[in-house]
DNA sequence: CGCCAATCTAAACGGTGTCAACATCATCTT
DNA sequence: AAGATGATGTTGACACCGTTTAGATTGGCG
């Protein structure tokens, strides 16, 4: 039950291989942690030998490319949904950042390696971007909570900050550290909201600026 | 002249080689990248053989412990500097979190090394508390830039706040993205000031909440 | 000096990423 | 339909890796 697909028949030719070893790759990942990812488990869960992946994938990090870009996919469509469902502009801008805090903490090795690989190519925007992973949602839910469209500086600071704040909460969030926090604040989702919301994710002009 | 110290003679009995092994896999890890980062080559560079760490290290992840270690203590007086170098208090807690983040921009490899090594004990406490890598500065600096000592709540979550943004910050500072916006901020020093400072990195009551 | 524990080496094991050579198959041309 | 062809999979090999075991060397203590 490790390997194929229930009961089907193995054909030398896989039919969809490349998207089998991203989906094997994911599942290694979530129950077995990041340094069991090897090419050659990933194959082997695939039911494939382990040279196979070299006609889809031209090296380890080239698969792993692969794998971190539908993490960044499926972040996007998150984000999307927690923007979707505010009832205003500024609660936008939070639920934003507690649906990206809380997509890591739910996805915690997927979303190590989605940030291993922007940081190898040292640019986050082919993923990022291209996955629309929530970079323009963030820019347009400032805008919606009155941040001033035609400061362009004020504008890219403010989504720079948004990002790097819910990042760093992100890979924090795990922290034992911070168990008797997070229980004060009503678990792992209040700590994100309650973090968020003391570090200022909000644009300058928009934000009340205080508690509230 | 990569491996030995210089013309020292090279006695079967090494004299410190556990401090020589960290150096040597520090150098490795910013002269190659983490992925260099291997028990064999830091013991090559160490002119030694591949079974020698294992006499002063149980693992590998150990010697990465170690190395870690002293990233977080390099890390915790820089951060001391920063603070005693700022002119008021307000400018304590910027200072501290433009200078957390140069280290990292400086040392990206050790610096991801140390987070790691975090991560993988779930528990940033005991290099980071142990090495006093500036936790206790930006709980003080808060309290002298006006945060109530005795809301322990609020304390806590300014400093975690004030962690993450910086850490935030401190991994994304390499990314290409922001060469546009860096250049207009004056460089990566001010790009860091500028992000750190729209992001409250202050306590509520404290912060002027404005500009400057 | 003689012994012991600490330290280092040598050799081996299984695992890994990757490549070259070969096998199989789907498909297109004729 | 037959055969060529390129895409896809397998086998076997290579170098490297982490780690262990057994043995060599050495510094320091009696």
């Amino acid at each position: 039950m490790a390997q194929a697909h229930d009961q089907e028949i193995r054909r030398y030719h896989h039919g969809d291989l490349s998207r089998a070893l991203v989906q094997a790759g994911r599942r290694i990942l979530e129950n077995e942690g990041p340094q069991a990812l090897s090419l050659r488990a990933v194959a082997r869960e695939a039911g494939v030998s382990p040279a196979a992946p070299y006609h889809h994938f031209k090296d380890k990090s080239d698969l792993l490319e692969a794998i971190a870009k539908e993490g960044w996919m499926e972040l996007g469509v998150a984000v999307a949904k927690a923007r979707a469902q505010a009832p205003d502009a500024r609660a936008a801008m939070t639920n934003i950042g507690v649906a990206y805090v809380c997509f890591a903490r739910d996805n915690p090795a997927l979303y190590r390696t989605m940030y291993d690989a922007a940081c190898d190519r040292a640019t986050m925007g082919d993923h990022v971007k291209e996955a629309d992973s929530g970079w323009s949602h963030v820019r347009e839910a400032l805008i919606d909570a009155g941040a001033d469209p035609n400061d362009e500086r004020e504008l890219q600071l403010a989504t720079v900050g948004a990002w790097c704040a819910a990042h760093g909460v992100a890979e924090m969030i795990g922290f034992r550290e911070f168990e008797p926090l997070k229980a004060a604040l009503g678990g792992e989702e209040g700590f994100a909201r309650a973090v968020l919301d003391h570090v200022g994710i909000y644009a300058r002009r928009a934000s009340g600026n205080g508690r509230d």
